[in-house]
DNA sequence: GATGATAGTTAGAGCGCTCTATTCAGTCCA
DNA sequence: TGGACTGAATAGAGCGCTCTAACTATCATC
C-alpha cells in the first residue's frame, strides 16, 4: 500500500540509492543508460519523491508562501494569477495562507507558512503592523504587495497610487469639471497616497480650493453613506473620485435612489477596475492597476531573494491605466 | 543562525530528546516539573517545531488540502470561510491550491498538495472529470463541494439543487407569474440539477407547456445574450429565473439597455447570493446557498475520514433559501 | 522482601531524502 | 607500467523529528 521509495527505485534499477537521488534532481554526471534506467524503474513502480523527506534534507522547499489577507476581495485573485504564473516560469511551487481578513489571522497564516518552511513570502495587502512584517524578513525574505514599507529588508510591489489619482483628476478636469470630491479609503492600505494625489492634481489644475474629501473606508456601504453626505451637503459636486470601486458602486446606487443620474448629473470615477466595475450594466469608469504583473514582479522578487541575487531596487512601483467607461462625462451645462 | 532543534531544548532543560518530543507533542505523561522545564527552555531558546521534520516522522500532517478551481469566483471565499473555521476547530491547517480556472491548473494543484503529503483534500467547484477525482481518492480521503460526485470513494457536500429552484420557481408563481424563463449554466457544475428542478417545478404548478430554457454558461455575458435573445423571440417572459447570479447580472444589464425595467417588465431571480447580488443598486432576488455551513461540512468529512470514523454517509446535502429583495414583483397587469 | 503495576523517562531505530567524501573505472601521457 | 587526472557511481552520515521498546523508579500487594 504505501508508496515506493528511493530505495525500491534502486533496488528495481539495480543501482544505488544515491544514483536515484541524483537522477531526481536531474543532476547532470550521470550516464544516460543508467538515467534512464531509473526514469524507467521509477515510471514502472509508480515513483514519486517524498517532497517532504527531500525538503527536510536539502533545507529548501522551492516554495512560495502568498499570504492573501482577504480571499473575498476580488482583486488579490488576479495578482495570484500573476504570482502563479511566475512561479510556475521559474519551477517554484505557491502555496497560499488566509489572512481571514484579520491582523490575529494574517499572523497565524504567517507562521503557519514559515512552519512549513517556504523559501519565501509574499504578503498581500498586509493589515500587520509594519514591524511584526520585519521581524519575518529577518527569517526569510518578505515581499509586500498593495502596502508600502519603508524597510531595507522587505522588499515591496506598489501600484504608483498617486499617479492613479491624478489620472483620475486629469480625466475629470479634461472634461470640464472642477468640482471634484473625493471619496477616501480612511485608513485602508493605499488610501492616503491617492488621497494626497487627489489634493496635488486639484492643486496643480487651479482648483484645489474646491477640493474636499469625504470619508470612507473601501467598503460599498461607506460609499453610499459618503454619497449622501454630499447629496445633503448642499452644494453637490459635479464629479466624485472614489478612492476604490466598491466606495464608487455604494455611491452610484445612493446617487441613483436620490435620482441622480450618472453620468448626466454627477460623473463617478473609482479605482482597482475590479471585475463588477466592468459589468455592463455599470459600466465604471476607473484607474486599473497592472494586478498581474504586479504578482509577477512580487515573485520575481522573491525568488531573487531566494537565489542570493540581492534585487538593485528592492521597492518596485507599477504604473496605473486610466479605464473609460460610462460614468463619466462632460458635466451637464444646466447646473443641478 | 540556524533554528534551534529539540536536541538544544533537551541540552538546555537537561533531559532527553524524547521527552522534548513528548512535550511538544502535548502528551500526557509527562510529570508537570519536566513539562515546565522543557517549555521553560522552548522559550528561553525561541525554539519552534519544525513540522517538515515531524511530519516526515510522524507520516501526518494535520493539514487539509483545498483546491479551489477559480479564486476569482466571490463564491468559494465564503466557503473557504467555513473551512477555516472548521480547521481551526479540530487543530488542522488548511492550505490552499489554486485550480487557475483549467483542468490541467487543477490536477497541478492536486499533484502538489499530494506531494505535501495532505492528509486530506478537499475540491471546491471542480471540473477535473470523475474518474480523475477517484484516483486522487483512492490515495487520500478526498470532499467535493459543489458538485455531485457519485462514488463510494469520493464524500461530497452539496446544496440542494433542485430545491434551489423549485424555490426560485416557487417564489416567482406566487407572485402571479406563469410565464417564466430559465438561463441556464451550460454544462457548468450544478447546473443540470437546477434545469431539472426547473422543469419540474413549472410542471408542478401546472404550467409545464410555458417553460423555456435558454442556454448560458454562467458567465454574465451568457446572461446578457439570452436575455437578448429572449427580447427577440417576440414572446417577452414576464419573469426570468437565471441559474447564477452573474448571469443574471448579464440580464439585467440587457434588458435595461433595450429599456426593459425590472421587476417592473420582467421579474428577474439569481442563485447563489454573491456579495454583488446583494449590492443596493442591484438588490438583486436569490437563492442562497449556506456556503460557510458547506465548508465546514466538507471538512468535517474530511477529518472523519483522516482520523478513521468513517462518515455514515458521506454525501452531505445542504438546504438553500430564497433571499428576497428588489428584482422580483408581480406582473404587470397591462402585459407589455 | 519478592512481585507486579504503573507512571515517568530514555535509547535508538527509523521516516525518505540530500550531499559530501570516497571509491572505482577508465583515459591519457610520459 | 604506472602515476595523474577525469567522469560516474556509491557509502554513509546527516536533516529534525516520532515512536516502540526498554528501562528505572516508586509504590501498593501478598
Amino acid at each position: 500500500m504505501s508508496r515506493p521509495t528511493m530505495e525500491d527505485v534502486a533496488r528495481e534499477a539495480g543501482v544505488s540509492r544515491a544514483l536515484v537521488s541524483l537522477v531526481m534532481r536531474k543532476a547532470p554526471n550521470v550516464s544516460d543508460a543508467r538515467r534512464q534506467a531509473v526514469l524507467d524503474a521509477a515510471a514502472r513502480l509508480g515513483y514519486r519523491p517524498n517532497v517532504l523527506a527531500r525538503n527536510l534534507a536539502s533545507q529548501r522547499t522551492h516554495t512560495i508562501g502568498v499570504v492573501i489577507n482577504d480571499f473575498h476581495n476580488p482583486f488579490f485573485a488576479e495578482v495570484l494569477d500573476g504570482i502563479q504564473a511566475g512561479g510556475a516560469e521559474c519551477g517554484y511551487r505557491i502555496i497560499l495562507g488566509d489572512g481571514c481578513r484579520s491582523k490575529t489571522g494574517e499572523a497565524e497564516a504567517i507562521e503557519t507558512l514559515i512552519d512549513y518552511r517556504v523559501d519565501a513570502m509574499i504578503v498581500i495587502g498586509p493589515r500587520l503592523a509594519v514591524d511584526r512584517i520585519i521581524r519575518v524578513a529577518r527569517i526569510i525574505p518578505v515581499v509586500t504587495l498593495g502596502r508600502a514599507v519603508r524597510s531595507k529588508l522587505v522588499m515591496s510591489v506598489n501600484n504608483n497610487e498617486g499617479e492613479g489619482a491624478r489620472l483620475a483628476v486629469a480625466h475629470l478636469i479634461g472634461l470640464g469639471h472642477s468640482d471634484i470630491a473625493h471619496i477616501d479609503g480612511g485608513a485602508g492600505a493605499g488610501a492616503s497616497p491617492r488621497r494626497a494625489g487627489y489634493i496635488r492634481a486639484m492643486k496643480a489644475a487651479g482648483v484645489g480650493s474646491l477640493a474636499r474629501v469625504v470619508r470612507g473606508d473601501f467598503t460599498e456601504s461607506s460609499g453610499a453613506d459618503a454619497a449622501e453626505q454630499l447629496l445633503r451637503s448642499g452644494r453637490m459636486p459635479t464629479a466624485i473620485f472614489a478612492a476604490n470601486d466598491q466606495s464608487a458602486i455604494g455611491a452610484y446606487g445612493a446617487l441613483a435612489a436620490h435620482g441622480v443620474t450618472v453620468p448626466g448629473d454627477v460623473s463617478l470615477i473609482g479605482y482597482d477596475n475590479i471585475s463588477a466595475a466592468a459589468s455592463r450594466h455599470l459600466s465604471l469608469t476607473t484607474i486599473d492597476q497592472p494586478r498581474t504583473v504586479m504578482g509577477r514582479e512580487a515573485l520575481g522578487l522573491a525568488v531573487a531573494a531566494v537565489e542570493g541575487v540581492r534585487a538593485h531596487e528592492p521597492h518596485l512601483r507599477v504604473e496605473p491605466t486610466l479605464v473609460l467607461r460610462s460614468t463619466t462625462g462632460s458635466p451637464s451645462p444646466s447646473g443641478r
